[in-house]
DNA sequence: GATGAATGAGGATTCATTCAT
DNA sequence: CATGAATGAATCCTCATTCAT
């Protein structure tokens, strides 16, 4: 599982026209990946229930393995870049707050995980056992995080709305929080009913806690 | 795997003297279950490391879904009572704030978890798939951790010393923060370096974030 | 396998004009089952590296077994005719010894198998497996080969040249020699390299090997 | 498929006290093997006819490719030895001719595959496949073959009995002469009836072709 | 004529579990 | 108590073959 596999995947996902058989064999993959996860979810399963053949899975994805990634490299691919447009786009340049940036990436990431419910957690459940999955992820969080994380640390810092913590001590704190968070609430335990009102709370306890002058030196 | 099997398991594991087999089944079996996890990891494998018969392990575990509540249960029924001594014993008693309290109590949970590494990687990726251990877990956290709550609440509501917000809005802001803490460094980075200095940023910005005025109402 | 379809094969090999595409999956079938063998070669290997479709192959052969016939047949019934050719040709007529004969004719097989590598070991291997094939080749060595060896036994010995054995222990002996020389050099050890001075070895000692007059009666 | 291995599976071979169903196991796959080789045989057949379970192969020999090598490995790692010793036994020192000693070889030799017809076919059968196979054959030949010979050669060289060739292209045309006609005869022809007679005729071929003054130089 | 998606039967292999010794 | 041979269901995967386009 190289990185070389890993674009090969991403490169044939993303210029192959799916049949319908395909886009069955996916969607059922990340349905019962998710629910059970992938060494419980036997492809025999898979087949029948999306109506297919094995053959027909083992014809498109060679491996069981390349059909989890199928499933999970698109979104890891999707996920932090479409985090930096948003974290660069108008809206957020618009922000007036580092507050208010902070909301409103709380609640785009959140609606995209909704979005892709069941995907986050084929991926959450998957890291977990594959490495090399694991070190691609973090190449991700490295690549794109870090980066922006720095523009908009930067940004503002000047505003001097806050924060008497050293950038990075900052961005592991968040990273800590919010990913743990994320985890708890959509894997664990399964309840994507986030209301509104607990981001509020989120939001509020964190800024609170980060403005705060009082953090050791 | 209904309730009666988690009771008679756990009855067994306490009672029964255990030959120096069974604990290098028990050990063996914990730490590949940490490494590569329940599914991945089979009953043969387990017995060729432990230096012990496939037979054997049957005989004394019956199944290797016992296997895997006879190595998770006992630290289960104990992580929450000996959190719950901790927090009533003479120590958390002594202290003189919430604050305090909270740094105690999160030192001495990550010292539990550091001297139970590999059971606790355990414990967290199986959850994630067998309900039957979720839902025996949650209860354990309910039947603990809530009453608990309340007393700690209570006590230093008393004091004034913060906070502004209804105590089931904090527990549940403090459970997704430290649990999700917890998971994402032991489990998913798999990595049990945290320093005193990683520890009291999390204090800090928790009571810091708790004790604002600003929460919304 | 019935010899009706040894003859449609055959008549359709000889007749039909082929397409670029059909010599291309005929040479890459003939490389790669001399190479691993029919039963470890794939129809899909073949239709990849010969870069034409599955379909095509079987549209135009039926059957990966018709397309090993078509790839051996023709090979088969032209080893045999055209050794009788050159046993009957003008040159081997003009052989003044059956020493010289003997030389000529191995140098011309050998000859006819070096142009044809890769034929010669597809025969060899999937002779040993298919019961009908092996018929097939053994009526053609005896259709052409017996009455032949007859023509020429009988013309050299008039020439009192040698020989004190029944013609057909002679026969034996040759075939075991000269066939079991050719499967090992060229099949087993893959090697074609084979010199004039080896050449002449062989034709020394098996004349020398004839012509005594010590064998058993 | 490492020498290692080679080694392993022979050493397993050796020490471990079989079984009825092992000894079933290897009697069945040498026959399966010997008629139809071993990519036309499944594991599934094998298990039926010997009358155990797939699962009992496997546990026993892990792979079908190492299977294959519990059959093979103590044929050839005896046959070359036992032709040693019966070169140097003391009925072959006694031999007063290089003709005697040739008849007395071959004839034990025919013997020794009579004994293990099946196992002479799948070797054959199968060297013709696999590589390793093939080296490790040929070293064993290297290693026990040429010192015999060379002691053989010395010895009745100096009987002034033979021959005026170079004792390698001797062994050269010896090897392909015998080789390729217990190949031709046991495999291909799979007729194991060789009469004394036809015994002789090779003997009495070789020797008087060897004895000739009238090799090229 | 050519394609390639789809199939399903069969193949090697794994694994939890049982049981006679 | 402990062993390890034996099992057979299930698993991932391969392959020759078919057929609609």
């Amino acid at each position: 599982m190289s990185n070389d596999i890993f674009e090969t995947i991403l490169a044939q996902g993303l210029t192959k026209a799916k049949t319908d058989k395909q886009k069955k064999i996916i969607e059922t993959t990340i349905t019962l990946f998710a629910e059970k996860g992938y060494a419980n979810t036997s492809t025999a399963e898979i087949a029948k229930i999306a109506g297919v053949s094995e053959g027909t899975i083992f014809k498109h994805y060679g491996t069981k393995d390349k059909l989890l990634l199928s499933v999970i490299l698109p979104f890891v691919k999707d996920f932090f870049p479409s985090m930096a447009k948003e974290v660069l786009s108008e809206t957020s340049k618009k922000a007036t707050s580092f507050e208010q940036f902070l909301r409103e990436l709380l609640k785009d990431r959140i609606a995209f995980i909704k979005e892709n419910k069941e995907i986050f957690q084929v991926v959450v459940k998957e890291v977990i056992y594959k490495d090399e999955l694991k070190q691609e992820l973090f190449a991700h969080f490295k690549e794109y995080g870090l980066p922006l994380w720095g523009n908009i640390a930067e940004k503002f810092k000047e505003d001097r709305e806050s924060i008497h913590l050293p950038t990075d001590r900052i961005f592991k704190l968040l990273s800590s929080i919010f990913g743990g968070t994320f985890i708890v609430r959509f894997v664990l335990m399964d309840n994507f009913d986030i209301s509104d009102d607990e981001i509020e709370d989120i939001v509020q306890l964190t800024m609170n806690g980060l403005r705060s002058k009082e953090f050791r030196k």
